[in-house]
Parts: structure tokens; sequence; C-alpha cells
RNA sequence: GGCCUCGUGGCGGAGUGGUUACGCAGAGGACUGCAAAUCCUUGCACGCCGGUUCGAUUCCGGCCGAGGCCUCCA
């Protein structure tokens, strides 16, 4: 357990105030979220609390331990919406015999599935503790309906469709409690027709029965001293109930999901399990995200005004590139969690921005060491019910340092790959192995020359892939390295002057292009230096506007000894 | 109708009973042949009306506006 994070703070929608946060067993942190319904790609309003609670996991783990953290959440691949959409895009398969209804809902829920996991991954999260499906409960299920008609919290009845087993709202004096409304109060009826054969309008399915073109599963009940066999499904709110239980007890820590879901569905997963397991609480604390909103309103599929994770990160539909999934995480974060947030291009820019900024920076770090109480503030802060702003400015706050301490980079780097985001390799570390040969090559303990070493396994694919780009601390190596070989290295050896063009190599490597394109801009380099020597502007300018064009930025600077013109350059997108 | 959340500068977005958020964009300057980059400086705010207070953007009340839940939804 951490030993700095003093104490964590999580607003609780069950009390409405923010709380200190106690686990019920530090060595066993258990979180519980609710996952996807798996018949259509998950869109980026999806993605919110799948990131949110992510990062909750993270700070969890930091504080209690790796090891001392579970996290459960489901995939629901039980579903109306399911067997519609198996229906839909299997239809014919079912209909000529080729494909089973139950063959054809696996199909979908696969897909999908893996979908889920592909875009997730993208984003940055980690994998939960345990991720149970609805289908692998189904027993479950039933024994907890059964326990509530044992305990005189649900019945049987028959409606239009069936016989269910019903949840008896008013046989809970407590239920309401979680999204603060007495159903007397509500407009029962106002959006969906009440049903007669319920005893509360409220009232809600435990298990359904199927027809023939709906999955179902064998069940058994005793209600009235009578057996009841029903072939059937199981209701949305049950499944959550009994795969928490499973996983994390009959009481845990947290739960979480989107603020849509405090009614009803997390209302009646509490009033299920409370009344099955005869306790208080499901959960003690129950946390809820905010929604994506495009243009002010909330983004939903019967809104139809989503955007999927995949079309975000594999088409260019949104502002004419596609956008990695750590920048898409970053916007998301950028707002506190519980706050609406508006997607948007601008905004996804700015969080684009923002993220190279910090990884430029954790790039320079060198094997300095860390500095703990860095990453304690960063997390302290985040502690503070989440306040990934507060946290980030932060560390916004180190990066913009005009004088940033050494082990600042480090800690940087350390922090941003602790939340979910990918650190750049140390520019400084990659390029040590190559110094040291270096050394070796002009102390003549070894015959090569620094190209080579530069071309090497270790730095090439960097190099190639762009991932390096002009760092101070490479450069500044590089640099001390030239010194060092001015001192120790014997003129009369020879090796000082073509030391030098080595160097001049080296800092050219280190850019993104390829050796054609490399050979070609240095020509064009050159040319265009000599131009201005020349005081032939327009020729000149001919030359930087061609190959700004060409995506590559040219930066004019001073050689702080000699006071030439020397010319770097950065690609641009 | 019931319940809930929110309203901060051009934009994004924190926070606080009395001094700067911060970031992006903008403006001015340094540098430069001109740009870019970098560095320095800088303008712009707390929906409206009352109340409490020596003092409110911050607390209380009312109003206006936006959004959400009450139907599947993250």
């Amino acid at each position: 357990m951490s030993e700095t994070v003093d104490q964590l703070r999580f607003y609780n929608t069950l009390t409405r105030t923010k709380e200190a946060f106690t686990p019920i067993d530090p060595h066993n942190v258990r979180m519980y979220v609710c996952g996807p319904t798996v018949y259509d790609f998950a869109h980026i309003g999806n993605a919110r609390p799948v990131i949110v609670f992510d990062v909750l996991y993270r700070l969890l783990r930091h504080v209690y331990g790796e090891k001392h953290v579970t996290y459960a959440r489901n995939i629901t691949d039980v579903d109306d919406k399911i067997n519609a959409r198996a229906l839909r895009d299997y239809g014919a398969g079912i209909s000529a015999g080729t494909l089973s209804l139950n063959e054809a809902i696996r199909k979908v829920t696969e897909k999908t599935a893996s979908q889920f996991h592909a875009d997730v991954k993208a984003l940055g999260c980690l994998e939960p503790t345990f991720e149970p499906r609805a289908t692998e409960h189904i027993g479950g299920m039933v024994a907890m309906a059964q326990s509530l008609i044992d305990r005189g919290n649900a019945y049987v009845a028959t409606g239009a469709e069936g016989r269910e087993v019903l949840f008896d709202t008013s046989s809970m004096p407590d239920y309401g409690k979680l999204s603060n409304r007495r159903l007397d109060e509500q407009q029962a009826g106002a959006r969906i027709e009440v049903k007669e054969y319920k005893k509360n309008p409220g009232d809600f399915v435990l298990w359904k029965e199927s027809a023939s073109d709906q999955p179902g599963w064998a069940a058994h009940f005793h209600f009235e001293g009578q057996g009841v066999d029903i072939f059937g499904r199981p209701g949305w709110h049950i499944e959550c109930s009994v795969m928490s239980r499973h996983h994390l007890g009959e009481v845990f820590d947290i739960h979480g999901g989107g603020l849509d879901l405090i009614f009803p569905h997390h209302e009646n997963e509490l009033a299920q399990s409370c009344c099955a397991h005869g306790t208080d609480v499901m959960a003690n604390v129950w946390m809820h995200n905010g929604f994506l909103q495009v243009e002010g309103r909330k983004m939903s599929k019967s809104e139809g005004n989503f955007v999927t994770i995949n079309e975000l990160l594999s088409t260019e539909k949104f502002g004419g590139r596609k956008w990695p999934g750590e920048v898409l995480r970053l916007a998301m974060l950028m707002t506190h969690y519980r706050e609406p947030i508006d997607f948007s291009v601008r905004k996804l820019e700015e969080a684009s921005g923002k993220l190279q900024k910090w990884k430029q920076f954790a790039a320079d770090r060198t094997t300095s060491p860390k500095s703990i109480e860095v990453s304690e503030r960063f997390f302290q802060l985040l502690g503070d019910d989440l306040n990934t702003v507060e946290a980030f400015s932060y560390l916004d706050s180190l990066v913009n340092n005009k004088k940033p301490r050494e082990s600042d980079h480090f800690a940087v780097a350390e922090i941003i790959e602790k939340i979910g985001f990918s650190a750049p390799r140390s520019s400084f570390s990659d390029a040590s192995e190559s110094v040291k040969n270096v050394i070796d090559v002009l102390s003549g303990k070894t015959v090569g020359n620094i190209e080579n070493i530069v071309n090497s396994a270790v730095l090439r694919p960097l190099l190639k892939s762009g991932q390096l780009r002009p760092h101070a601390r490479t450069l500044a190596a590089i640099i001390a390295l030239q010194d060092w070989a001015n001192r120790f290295v014997p003129e009369n050896l020879g090796r000082a002057p073509e030391f030098d063009r080595e160097v001049q190599r080296v800092k050219s490597l280190i850019a993104p292009v390829s050796d054609a394109e490399e050979d070609h801009l240095r020509a064009r380099i050159d040319a265009r230096l000599a131009f201005i020597r020349d005081k032939n502007w327009a020729e000149a300018d001919r030359i930087r506007d061609e190959l700004l064009a060409q995506g590559v930025q040219l930066k004019d600077g001073k050689d702080p000894q000699t006071g030439d013109r020397v010319t770097t350059w950065e690609v641009v997108r």
C-alpha cells in the first residue's frame, strides 16, 4: 500500500456527497462496473466509463498494490437486442435451416465482444480481473430469483408474452434510495404502458418466458407451493447482481457505471442483491460518470448521433485524420468524470498536442534517481474524486517549467505510463548503449565507425519510425562525446574531424525520414543555404516552401560559437 | 409533474468568502532578410435579481437558460 497517498475521496451517488474511501478489505479492494451489451460496435460515449473506471482501477492499484484490487466488468450476451441483431444479420441462414438461432446469436456476440476488446485495448485500458458473461451465470440467476421468491420479494405472474418472475418493489421499503425517487411520485405509465398483471407499476422482470424464436434455458421455480417450469431468459438487472456476487461477494467496495444506469438498472440491482442476501448495502460506493455529448445532446444509439470508437481510430472522418486511442483517452480525461463532455475535433487536437508535449518531455529522461514525491503528488490529486483535470494540470506545470529538474523527466514518464499512456523510450538510454560503443571505437578498443552504430538494430528502427526526435539530451550526449574526443583522442590520429562529421550524421539521422528522403533533404538544405549566402531570398524561400509542402518544416538557428546559420528540420503533419 | 446536474474570459476547463488557475487561440516584444521554432510580456471572466457579509464568482433564496433520468441506453 502506498504510504504517501493518505486518503482517497470519492463522490458517492448513494449519499450525494464526497466521502473518504475505506475499503472493506485493503488486501482485496473490489470494484464492479457494468460492461457492454454486445450487439453492436461501441461508440465513444460507451468508451467513457471504460476509460474513467480504468483510471480508477489504476489509482486503486497504485494505492493498495496491484495484487490487492479486483475489478469485474461483465459482458451482457443475453438481451433482446442481440436476438434482434442475430435475426437481422443471419435471418436467411436461420430460416434456411443452415444456422440455429443460438449459433447466430453466438456469432453476433463473439464478433461484437472481440471488437470491443480491440477498441478498449487501443484506448489504453487494462483488462479487468474478471470479465464474466451473462450466459455463464444462468444457473445463479435462476437461483437468485428463487431465493427472492422465497423471501417474499418476488412473484410469478402471467403477462401478454408469457409468464414472468417479477420483483415486488413494494416489498422493499428502501426501494428508490439510490436514485432518490419515490415510485408513487413518478409518472407511472407516462412513457410506458402500465402492465395490469404487475402488483406495482415499477415491478421489474427477473426471468421471462421465451417464445420459440427466442433463446432460453429451462428453469424451475417454486411459488405458492407449486412447481413452475419456465423455459426462458433472465431480465437485465439480475445479471449484474449474480455476477458481482460471484466474483466480489455479497457486499463490495465500488460499483460504477454511466449516469443513465442509476435508474432503473442500479436501483434494481441493489434491490435484488440486498433482498436476496439480507444486507443493507450492495456496494459501499456508487460512482457514475457523466455523458459524452454531441452539440449539447447526449450521444446515444437511439438519438443516432453516435460515432463508434472504431470509426474514430481507423477512418479519417473526423478532422481528416485517424486518431490514436490514447488521444481519445486523454480527451475524455481532460474533463472531470462527472461532468458532461462535448465531443469535438477541436478537443482531440488539444489532447493530441498535450500528449505530444508530455511525451517529448518524458523522452528526455535520464537514469537520474526518481523522485517519489512528484508521482505521489500526482496520485494525491487524482485521489480526490478522480480529479484528472487537477492532476494533469500539475503534470503540465512540470512540463512547462522553464527549469525542469532532472528527475521530473523520469517522473513524468513514469506517471503517464502508469495512467495508461504509452511513454516513449528514453532517447538517452536508447542512445547510451550506442554512445558507449562510440567511445569504444574512439578509444581504439573496437573497430568500427559511428555511423554503423547509429544504424544498429537498437537505434535504427526507432529512427525510421520517427519515435526519436531531435532530443536535446541525445545531442548533448553526442556533443559531450565530441568534447571528450577532442580532449583525449590525439590529433595526429586524425579522428577528431571525422568524429565531427559523424556527429553531424547522427544529428541528421535523428529525424523520421528515409535515407533517400534524407539525402534529398540535405541537398535541398545545402542549396538553400547557398542561396541565402547570395542573398537570393526568393529562391531560398521557394525551397523552404517546397519542403514545407512535403511536410518538412525548416527551422533556422544560430551556432552559438561561430554564429553560422544552422538549419534543422521537423516533420510536420 | 417528480428527481438530479450544470451555467466561469474567443475556446476548453479548474478553483476559491477578500491576491494568478492552467492549457489552446489572440496581441505586443526579442531573435530573423522574411517565416517557422523558441523565449519574454500581455489583454479578456465568473447567467440574472435579491439576501447574508466589512467584502461573494465562491454561502442562501428566487428567476432565466442548458442537459440528464423517470422506456433500452455508458
